[in-house]
DNA sequence: CCTTGACTTAAAGTATGCTCTAAGTTATAT
DNA sequence: ATATAACTTAGAGCATACTTTAAGTCAAGG
């Protein structure tokens, strides 16, 4: 039997919300979670490694709307697996370019940030010399 | 003389939209710009610098309540400097952890992607060997 | 003179991605 | 039995960061 999980304890071990859940699922990232008796949804382990992807992709950037395509992609089944490899490295690309992008950047706060301990530094020689008078 | 430059120039030069300047400006991103006799405004070379170091601090995700921190602590002055240095450096620590957690991420999608191709790569094994019928 | 285009403002609107509320149902512990 | 906690839903609300609109001003060319 397969094991399964409540979404209280979904989010707990994801860090995704006990709100974002529902929502992923009602925005068609997550297929229709199994429901309890209750009526209440019971997480399989299939559902719990495909969130957790969801999350790598939405923490390298990609949007939900990219996220849905990938969510369709994957209800294709094998047939789309050459568009998905195409769809992830495609992805993978602009997140390498990103990142170069964000070492520009950083590097000129770093710049900014050298400045001004150049500028402090200027200081910490004035001071003693104003001892002198 | 300092040369002057028409919003238009500005938002051509930094990228950033001739609607994006004024609301940068009227939330205090931006001291108020100087103003030709007709109204319109005339950015100076200081505030394209600033501007451009606006850029970097948004392109690395400061966000724009941070970005007001730092525009606060300019207009401070010299007597800033020590807090700014501290703010950036904090900024930079955190821009770097982020780098290295979208780097784990990434990876985690490049795990993917090597699934694929290797499923993909047993189906090419697969095709041939069913010509033999 | 008058049209065209660039500019001004305050305020409303948009896109994204959640996050919360309200009203009701179900499960659990005493 | 009953209080409490966890769950359900649709839909409203929120935070962030712009972006657009509307109504009006200003400058330059024909």
């Amino acid at each position: 039997m397969e094991k399964e999980f409540t979404i209280q304890e979904v989010a707990h071990v994801t860090g995704l919300s006990g709100y974002t859940l529902p929502y992923y699922e009602r925005i068609g990232l997550l297929d229709p979670i199994d429901r309890a008796n209750s009526g209440h949804r019971r997480y399989g382990a299939a559902d719990l490694e495909w969130i957790q992807f969801l999350i790598y992709l939405r923490a390298t950037g990609m949007s939900i709307r990219q996220m849905h395509q990938c969510a369709e992609l994957k209800r294709g089944g094998d047939a789309t697996r050459r568009e998905r490899l195409v769809f992830l490295e495609e992805h993978r690309e602009r997140v390498q370019e990103q990142m170069i992008k964000l070492e520009e950047y950083l590097a000129n706060v770093d710049k900014k940030i050298h400045d001004l301990q150049v500028s402090l530094a200027g200081d910490d020689l004035l001071k003693p010399a104003e001892n002198l008078l």
